[in-house]
DNA sequence: ACAGGATCTTGACAGTGTTAAGATCGTGTG
DNA sequence: CACACGATCTTAACACTGTCAAGATCCTGT
């Protein structure tokens, strides 16, 4: 933490705060490793001790931004659990999440080659944990409301897609919204899933 | 279109087909304007004849991507227009196009800042075309079904947001299918939307 | 105490977007 | 038909970027 020194003590989080804030002013375009490396007091090439390239410190900052995510999922799962608006909450703040901060999802999904994985190609079928909350209560409720088993897997596809697709549009810019989009965040969820619950 | 003279005669078009080859080939971060140049057999500084800038170059390109998408949806309006299929059909046109040519996607919506409107801001309330056609293929079912006007919005956002996050999720990396995607497409988008209808 | 690894700096290179200045071409106007 | 003017293209340069090699500095375990 000593900030006069060769050291700078702890530059790998720094360099990962200045990063974001960095995005946040100026736009992901601005972003450059030589600009955040200045702008946490260290020459141009410090960052390569603790990033292999550009792409890998683009890689710490979604999964510090997925972490987050993650965080913001398991809350809401907790807070509504075994409620009857457990989905609706569950999808409304996978929404929310990305509505809040619409550069989270630009970053998190917008640079393909390089993005992490939200459903995993391993074969133990073992997602990323936001997708893997979202899936766990919808099968639960699914099943709780006697769907056909063979239905769940597209009933879950369709419920990540909708707030998936959900997302995506309110962070468009330019997307108009006549009334308080976040109200009409939660009843739109529930306008598609309760038919199944 | 002469090849061997000062002026190149078509080089606006030629930018741009060869912009689209380069980003299919190696990627969209191999994209420069020096290499789209060099690939038609012209200088440097050519291409600021025809764009203002790189941003202006790849706006352009987006723009002849949402024609090739405005092309796809109508051509699957008018074959199930009056249809008791028309509107899962025109949502999988919408995700087909996409899960056919996911650099498409990537780059229609994955730059922020620069990226053409699907929906509008002016007070008109005109729509991209790709929306236009399917809104009006909703809005056409859904009152037909008896939907209560004040639910119809909802509905078409729902719809919306259902085929744009389908459209992400299967462009996604790594993302596991079981059986043929393809087929289950029709099947999750009628899932949402037989009860509307 | 000190060797070795982790961290950081300096300096360099190739590639990029962009602009200014000027060369070449085509085309409408007299 | 001439020719001036705008559209198109080239050359040359600038600042900025990612990246690496070589070396300086610091820390930590033995």
């Amino acid at each position: 933490m000593k900030s006069r020194s060769y050291h700078h003590g702890d530059l790998r989080h720094s360099l990962i705060e200045m990063g974001i804030e960095l995005i946040e002013q100026e736009g992901e375009g601005a972003l450059s490793l030589r600009k955040v490396a200045a702008k946490c007091g260290v020459s141009n090439a410090a960052p390569y001790a603790h990033f292999k390239n550009k792409d890998g410190f683009l890689i710490a900052i979604q999964q510090h931004i997925m972490d987050l995510f993650t965080a913001s999922l398991e809350k809401a799962f907790e807070e509504y659990e075994d409620t009857d608006r457990s989905l609706p909450m569950l999808g409304k703040a996978y929404v929310m999440f990305f509505y809040q901060n619409p550069f989270y999802y630009d970053f998190l999904f917008s640079r393909k080659n390089i993005s992490i994985k939200l459903s995993s190609d391993d074969p133990n079928n073992r997602d990323t944990p936001p997708l893997a909350i979202l899936k766990k209560a919808a099968i639960s409720i699914f099943r709780k409301a006697g769907s056909p088993e063979k239905m769940i897997q597209d009933k879950i596809t369709a419920m990540w897609a909708l707030v998936h697709g959900l997302s995506a549009i309110t962070t468009m810019p330019n997307v108009e919204y006549d009334d308080s989009w976040e109200l009409r965040i939660e009843e739109i969820i529930r306008s598609i899933s309760i038919p199944y619950v």
